[in-house]
DNA sequence: GCAAATTACTTGACTTTGTCAAGTGATTCT
DNA sequence: AGAATCACTTGACAAAGTCAAGTAATTTGC
């Protein structure tokens, strides 16, 4: 079963899910249409015909003749636009207001039933996978933000970093413990003056790393662990890192940066190329349990 | 917004999605309603009236009308039972069959679709997510499994433990530090003859963890790094994590355990009081930018 | 072992909902 | 100022959904 398919099982599991709540406005004495019509008036009063049609995809002929019958069961108000008089701006009455609160406060006890039996914790994790659904599929793209390592960065860089190298590239466990040894050492040791490190996210979904740290020669600088995620390639993320890694390297008075690779990584290999890196050595080693080739980068700053 | 809103937000959200991905049906000449019955028989050939009744929560009398139009199409077969003369097994027709491969392929093509100007990662990505939510509601419950530590799991811990400790209850950034390092020493030194860590997860979702390590004493297990999610807990997942190592240590000869922790963290002193720990000591300190009271319980095992 | 109840489905009569095209005024474009 | 467009309405149907009253096969209860 493919990612596609799982997809097409949560819809199928969902949307039975979606119709028992559902049904449980029919027996407020309104039909699901003119329901859905009172939703949007809740949210947006002053909508015109038009705009429902257009949000709730709904024939205009029979949108038009349920606005008359609510209009008639007091539900709705309807207003001649003063400025256009071909327009009705639609409101909500008091008693439409009350069947909105109604109907509201029905669908948050239906979801909350659905959680009844699953852990205290669910309704939390579920919203934040749902949100995050949401973003992805465009329903409001939030912009990818920048920070410093806030508490459980460092973890999740090594766990991404473990995941993808051991993972998918086939590097044994020692390469996880080297990058725990990284880690930690930033922790501990690293010099705010001159080093920092930067997590791309958006919201609270991290989406990548880089870090900048001292190099072995004097007046230079290394960059490390450099990762964007999968999830979040071809954004051009990973050169909003290098630049900002960049920036910072050459504002606080270094002179050259270095960093280490394997000439597997050809899209990092290739931004390295096209933003002033050199190749300086190449030679094939043996490392983590796999034939490798290392290569070290250098850019003057 | 809370979460319950952020759910209602998203059913908004994607039931238009799924409306257009429902309307790709429409073109193939038939309705909805017969695109789901062939769906349904698809899956499962040899329904009856009664079982597409109660899954696809129809009437009755519309589906034996639509059943009928479906046979004079040929789309299915209807086929009187043997063992009960009263019941019409149902079957798709050669006929039925291409349209459900047709449906099949326009609905993973519009899922696929949708997916268009996200990344590439993406799809996995809300797979995922969804897949997480359909376990969470009751979709097919995966047992919690436990497993060494695997690539990434140390990460995890670290953040988990992080976020958790820093973000909820305000330990400051040395706490991460502190843990960094345990982390760090564990992978570099631990001794797989004695020392070993568990992690709780249900499929890819990992839900808690707990380590035994040497104690300072001979003899002496001491167990650390014990968190169970929040969104887990009530599942006396705790309790199956502490089994776990405490039935390790007694296997591998230590004669105790002992571990630290802090008053405020009630939940798991209840559980190591109710499993044979006894509170050796407690004390306030002054330890993460906080005061705490910090106590430390051993048990003989 | 046989009438009564139940089950699986069908049919008829009806209401509601959805669709399409042809209206009517109001407004905008040029 | 005349044509085009826009916001909405109406009429004529078709499709989908609802409800109750059937029919025949099978269980159930005594």
């Amino acid at each position: 079963m493919d990612n596609i398919d799982t997809i097409r099982a949560f819809n199928r599991f969902y949307t039975a899910r979606l119709g028992v709540l559902d049904r449980a406005y029919l027996d407020s004495g309104h039909s699901l249409g003119e329901v859905r019509v009172v939703f949007e008036l809740a949210r947006e009063p002053g909508l015109t015909a038009r705009d429902l049609v257009a949000q709730l995809q709904v024939d205009e002929g029979q949108l038009s003749r349920s606005l008359k019958a609510m209009e008639r069961n007091g539900l709705i108000i309807r207003k001649r636009s003063e400025a256009d008089a071909r327009r009705v701006e639609l409101y909500l009455s008091p008693a439409g207001e009350e069947l909105n609160a109604m109907c509201v406060q029905r669908s948050r006890a239906g979801i909350a039933a659905m959680f009844a039996q699953a852990g205290p914790g669910a309704v939390t994790q579920v919203a934040e996978a749902l949100d995050g659904v949401q973003q992805v599929l465009g329903g409001r793209p939030e912009p990818v933000q920048f920070r410093d390592l806030a508490p459980g960065d460092a973890g999740w860089v090594l766990q991404r970093h473990a995941e993808h190298y051991c993972g998918n590239e086939g590097f044994d466990d020692s390469f996880e413990t080297l990058v725990a040894g990284i880690i930690q050492d930033y922790l501990r040791d690293r010099d705010p003056a001159v080093e920092r490190a930067w997590i791309a996210h958006r919201n609270d979904q991290r989406l990548g790393c880089i870090f900048c740290v001292r190099g072995p020669e004097a007046k230079q600088a290394k960059l490390r662990m450099f990762m964007v995620e999968p999830a979040a390639r071809g954004q051009r993320l990973g050169l909003q890192l290098l630049n900002l890694c960049v920036d910072w390297a050459r504002d606080k008075g270094f002179e050259t940066m270095v960093l280490w690779t394997h000439e597997s990584h050809r899209a990092a290999c290739a931004l390295y190329a096209q933003n002033g890196f050199v190749l300086m050595s190449s030679e094939p080693v043996r490392s983590f349990g796999l034939d490798l080739v290392e290569q070290s980068w250098m850019k003057t700053l």
